[in-house]
DNA sequence: AACATTTTGTGACAGAAATCACGTTCATTT
DNA sequence: AAATGAACGTGATTTCTGTCACAAAATGTT
């Protein structure tokens, strides 16, 4: 069963899975983790998509991450004393995931340090990645926010068409305004305003950058590499 | 002049200075390495204050740490091709850093995969912590902005004292608000109500925090221990 | 096809925060 | 002690966002 997922990996992680006790189906809807839960196991997804998202008292949610096939979750509680998810991972396509016991990564890195240093690469990359987007959140906007996201998005799960970039993931408004940490009658408005200057389409919750440039223009976008601007 | 620093360091911070190619002095007003320069060393501060912040192309200033003896700075270049820093590390406080060579870091990986497991640990945690901020300045406002950070600079730079505790550190209502990704007007002005409901109080740039208490209960802090809710 | 449920768009309004302006306070230098 | 410049406080105004309300549209279900 490993073996049929691990010819398509990259060596790196071929070899973190090689710590990987079992693999779990993942059901749409339902949790790979919770916050606050006894953290036992990391997860490397190997099909279907699972959203990382951070509640605060109020109820509303952050979502921080949409992750699919190859990436990395439950990463977060490595080396701890009682370690617990912080995060919320659920689970909104179908697929399965690798889980990797952290007690035994944690003996597999001391044993090999080739292993240790290429999770210390995806650490490093990942360290990265969150700051930028957080500095987009807070630093310019909620529109910043907004097309921050629909960039990271794009370079995610944006599979090129004749008319621009469609993001193949369904999303709502509620969603994206998850990710952007504002009101959902905000996405929708500043939507509203995109499509009437044909930047983006929307059709069945799927949408199509038709201008990435000027949302990259908007928010002085650095064009950084697409490793760090990615919603992963 | 490495042993003498060596003393007080704790086991895992002793094994990476060992990797230290010299120890410069950092002068107030100075930058340690500003944004875009070429990545080639990461430093362990050993005195002096340094502070970690980005700019958008607006010129705003955002300050994402605050760091003294024994904090790593630079860290975010690791394992990358051309690698490059991302961040301005800008000098508050005279002092000196060890200065580590990343391509000597990298083989000492390599060779000593206990030292890259402490560095991994160090990442997780540094992680974590980067997401809490975060999520303070995203989800709860920019009330709720000043007040985590009011929280992590007591617990990074408290000093007891009788009447509550003094955050140890000279800090204009800029340099807060660029903590927070806000104007200096609007700190400013929840400044003086704090001061008035004698929450806090402000002597010569140096604030002392009364009730603690009342900044966490109305951002629903939820306790997490200090290694993650600080500013370093 | 009919119905129920989600999701969306939008106006109206309230509240939060940024910006502008300017006088005051504080610290430092001469 | 006077002068200078930086930092602060605050009112007035504008802009941005969130909230509420509700109808329209889209989607899913039987």
């Amino acid at each position: 069963m490993i073996q049929k997922y691990k010819e398509e990996l990259s060596y790196e992680l071929g070899e973190l899975l090689k710590s990987a006790e079992r693999i779990v189906p993942i059901k749409k809807g339902s949790y790979l983790f919770k916050e606050g839960q006894e953290a036992k196991e990391m997860y490397i997804i190997l099909s279907g998509k699972v959203q990382i998202s951070k509640m605060n008292a109020e109820g509303n949610e952050l979502s921080l991450r949409l992750c699919k096939h190859h990436d990395i979750v439950g990463e977060l509680t490595l080396f701890t004393v009682d370690p617990r998810y912080i995060f919320n991972a659920k689970i909104i396509e179908n697929g399965e995931a690798a889980a990797i016991n952290i007690a035994d990564l944690e003996q597999a890195f001391f044993k090999n340090s080739q292993l240790a240093f290429e999770f210390l690469r995806w650490m490093n990359d990942h360290i990265r990645k969150t700051i930028t987007k957080f500095r987009d959140l807070v630093l310019n906007g909620k529109k910043g926010a907004l097309y921050s996201t629909l960039i990271r998005l794009c370079n995610s799960y944006g599979v090129l068409r004749e008319n621009g970039i469609e993001i193949a993931v369904p999303l709502t408004n509620q969603d994206l305004a998850n990710f952007c940490g504002t009101a959902r009658e905000s996405v929708s408005r500043m939507l509203t305003v995109l499509r009437k200057n044909h930047i983006i389409s929307i059709s069945k919750k799927i949408i199509t950058v038709h201008d990435l440039d000027y949302l990259k223009k908007e928010i002085d976008c650095e064009n950084c590499p697409i490793e760090y601007c990615n919603i992963d």
